[in-house]
DNA sequence: ACGTAAGCGAGACGGTACGTCGCGTCTTACC
DNA sequence: GGTAAGACGCGACGTACCGTCTCGCTTACGT
């Protein structure tokens, strides 16, 4: 039997390796102060080795999100595939395996949505639960009594980062809430709004409206 | 005494220079990318006279940084002194002045909210914005009718970000939209969530409380 | 026993390979800028296999020196058997065996001897000419009618060398001459010098040998 | 006072320090086998200054041999300006001087002429040899009777690869011998021949001629 | 002739040196 | 006294070549 395993056994070997080490120095130092040389040598992998693999610490650090990505994307990706379901519980589930994915790479995402994080990562979760949410929010179409009332993109790009604000908020706090009430306020918050939230009286905010 | 007289013409000269190139250089090429060396070409200043102002490249965007957020600061910050008008149209003329004032530092906001931005910069304008939201949150309290429905510093972190959210979006379409219409937008966000800017029937926001 | 039977074919071939492209390539490039991998590709050899073979690009110059060495030696080295034959006729039938050996391998010797070439050859080579040279004088020492005049090692250093030195002339030409013309040229300079060679009056030689 | 010393002293310090450290580590262990990082480390000089003044090890090795050519140069190079004395005792002299200028740097002659040497010494040296000799056949031509024997270019290489035989043979012997009968020993055999200094017959010498 | 031990191709890996780049310190000379 | 010019130590970078090491395949040799 010929391995039909896509590399060898040593090449994963390697790359996990250093996959490891990137992270956890990332943790211990922040992304831009992490040398090559720092993840070698806590790879216990030879410098030159390194370059056999990436081309420099960038491409390093994408296959390391890659990874944390792939197993977000294989969670979430699939869509609810009978469109009668437009209950939002579908979209609650989604926040909930958000939360409980960000739960099992905490460090991770910590320090990576940090001030010594790498902006590539921000940008490229904003990307990924955009792409979510619009997807989403066209198979909800038709259930909409009313067409947007603002320019669909904006409120993409307010939702989105405001999870990754809430998301950020979380880890820095250790994870001290659970996923599912996360998930809760998240929704909450994008339903009823951060007046609500803030205990708001509601005639308050209608008075406002017009404002 | 000379020690407090404003500095030397030369001194602000060379620093409002080192200032300049920097910002212009960043926007070109991302924060990380810029080098010492580079801004002191395009300041026409010699690198040894850049250490005798600044400790390195960190310390000048922190001085850049200061030059735009005292700016902010200064117009955003004077609370209402009269505790007793709470309406909302403070904060609105709050958040109008917000994005009139990123609007005049456009280019500096989309760079260094960008990928190739300085993580540092989009912290602090966080943190920025949650001493704001914070304190008028707490001078608006006792107009409230309800204790806060959720934990206010996971509230103030959901739309902070998401400003900030907004604000890169603003930027990386050139400010097509006036901060009015803006300021708008957040405010309309802020109040009614997500799911009303999506045109989601009321009653169905409401059917899925419970979920 | 198996031992000294000739090697396995392939194992002679792979050396083959190898010798004939290192000649090749330090025609091409000199020595010193050869590389292992390029020796290795030239002869369609992996690189592993190379150091089954050869511990380093010396040992394969060895290798390749012995080849040319042995064909010199074996037309060489058989003295004269009658010692009574002490004309020089035989040392000039030397001279014209080693010429006629370097034209035919003259670039090999060109590349060898000129600056690019490998310090180990030039030594070599001189060392087998001092032997061969030192046991013609070792058998013509009875003939002589006077000792040494100046220390025989010294006189066998200088014409060694200068033969070499005619040897890298000739080849840098082209090998313009035939062999019988260097070997003539190479032992007039041998018993009349070089003022002879130049066309120095006899008379004045003799009247500066006291200077 | 300006210095119009062409050098910033410390430039001058450098390259002094890293010329010594060269030439001590190529008499050490041989000029291939130097690596740039030993010569700073003997010369206390940070590798990153190397290369500001000398793009590679081959550079620095002209440079030295610039420092010791030059020296030759000056008290060889000055010709006779007196056509008329055209005996050969200014010949004379300038082997002497030849002799004693190599027994200065002894050490340095010994490992560049030896195996481990520099391909280039060698040919440098023989090609100031060549200029120098020929220089002074071209003055001497009216004294000669006859036309050269030979084709002068090859009587050139002959003498002057022949003499630096005779150097390298002293200066590994430890220069046991003095410039000046290191000198007379050459111009013997430049004037007499291989065959004079071993003691061969002249009538066999004569003989033998016309083989 | 044919099974087997060898020679061999492929290529990952640890290592060492290379030449370059940018940083931050320092000295020197100028104005 | 501030500045320009630039040498210098430092240390990371990305590259190149070396020599070693599996792991399978195939090929010449010995019985």
């Amino acid at each position: 039997m010929s391995q039909n395993s896509p590399l060898d056994l040593r090449v994963r070997r390697t790359r996990k390796l250093l996959r490891d080490a990137l992270v956890a120095l990332i943790a211990e130092h922040g992304y831009e102060a992490v040398r090559i040389s720092d993840v070698c040598d806590r790879a216990m992998i030879n410098r030159a080795t390194f370059y056999r693999h990436f081309a420099d610490k960038g491409h390093l650090l994408v296959h390391c999100m890659d990874d944390v990505f792939e197993d977000l994307q294989q969670r979430i990706n699939p869509p609810p595939r009978r469109a009668e379901e437009i209950d939002l519980s579908a979209g609650y589930q989604n926040i909930v395996t958000l939360f409980t994915h960000v739960s099992e790479h905490a460090a991770f995402y910590r320090v990576m949505l940090g001030e010594a994080g790498a902006g590539a990562f921000r940008s490229r979760i904003q990307q990924i639960l955009e792409r979510v949410l619009e997807q989403r929010w066209e198979q909800a179409r038709h259930a909409h009594r009313h067409p947007p009332r603002l320019a669909p993109a904006l409120t993409l790009r307010y939702q989105t980062t405001a999870m990754i604000g809430l998301i950020q908020w979380w880890v820095e706090q250790g994870c001290a809430e659970t996923p599912l009430a996360m998930a809760q306020a998240a929704l909450d918050l994008m339903l009823h709004g951060v007046g609500w939230a803030f205990g708001l009286d509601e005639a308050l905010i209608a008075a406002n409206i017009t404002v």
